[in-house]
DNA sequence: TTAATTAAGGATACATTTGTCTTCAATTAA
DNA sequence: TTAATTGAAGACAAATGTATCCTTAATTAA
């Protein structure tokens, strides 16, 4: 559904906001390391959403990191896909039209509209907040790496 | 949410369904101008549709072309994300985790599991004569062309 | 029958976008 | 001043999207 950018992005985001904070800043190592993403390739994409303290803040040198103020952990989940600019991906047309609509619906139209205001709903009206507090408040998964591995894999 | 790839073949293929037959066989210009598609791209998109019959019939020659079997019409949606292998698109965590399950649910998992069954539901349970028909029967809507132009533009 | 014509099939080249890494500069705490 | 850390630019790689060219198959006309 997402590019692995926003999935990255949405994870990362996810992850510092619930084990960030002003005293305990995440740096790009272990960030990228929890979430199971590229280094460089997240760092990149930490960048876009830290740009003007849009919705990450960031801090260089020693102790330095990523964090989310209180503030920013009451953003939306859409507010991140508007920032990589991919929020057209569950608010567009399935078959891509231009035009698709009431008047002018394409052949799925009348059957994802009942669909896409929930997507929608999801996206713009859960906080980051509430999708953290949502879960047991012990630990969240973000990453591929099972917490049990056999002994031959 | 899906490639251009995608876009493209649900597109012809609802296209193909509905104005071509037997009799009646649609070329690859004629669809690519209806559906608003690069028309050598989607060539190659309906080759690996035509492949074996699987869900697309075609013949060369002179008065050659597409056409869908009434049998092919009864196909699921599913079916062409199937052979163009994007079926994980619908089906595939939000936030692209591995092992996003009930027991070992991602942040998004509880509250996107209402929405994924209706979306499979969606591209599983509705054949291509199912959209259709249940269109009114006169025109479908498939590509950017708005049907009344104003004269500036 | 054969040749010409019309269509799809297939291979391949090219372009663009997306994903990833590398290198160096800027910042800040100690 | 030095070491740790993000910022930013650019190189490179892989995937996706698009066009071109030639081959193959079917029809039609000679």
């Amino acid at each position: 559904m997402f590019s692995k950018t926003t999935e990255y992005a949405l994870r990362a985001v996810l992850f510092i906001a619930k084990y960030g904070s002003v005293e305990n800043k995440l740096g790009i190592g272990p960030i990228s390391e929890a979430i199971d993403s590229p280094r460089s390739f997240t760092a990149k994409i930490l960048q876009k959403l830290t740009k003007d303290n849009a919705l990450i803040n960031s801090v260089t040198g020693p102790n330095g990191g990523f964090y989310l103020t209180a503030e920013a952990k009451k953003s939306s989940m859409m507010k991140i896909l508007e920032l990589l600019e991919e929020d057209t991906v569950i608010t567009k047309c399935v078959l891509g039209l231009q035009e698709c609509s009431e008047v002018n619906p394409c052949p799925m139209h009348h059957q994802y509209k009942h669909i896409k205001p929930q997507l929608i709903d999801l996206f713009e009206n859960k906080t980051i907040n509430d999708l953290l507090t949502e879960l047991d408040n012990t630990s969240i998964t973000l990453n591929n790496k099972l917490s049990i591995r056999r002994k031959k894999d």
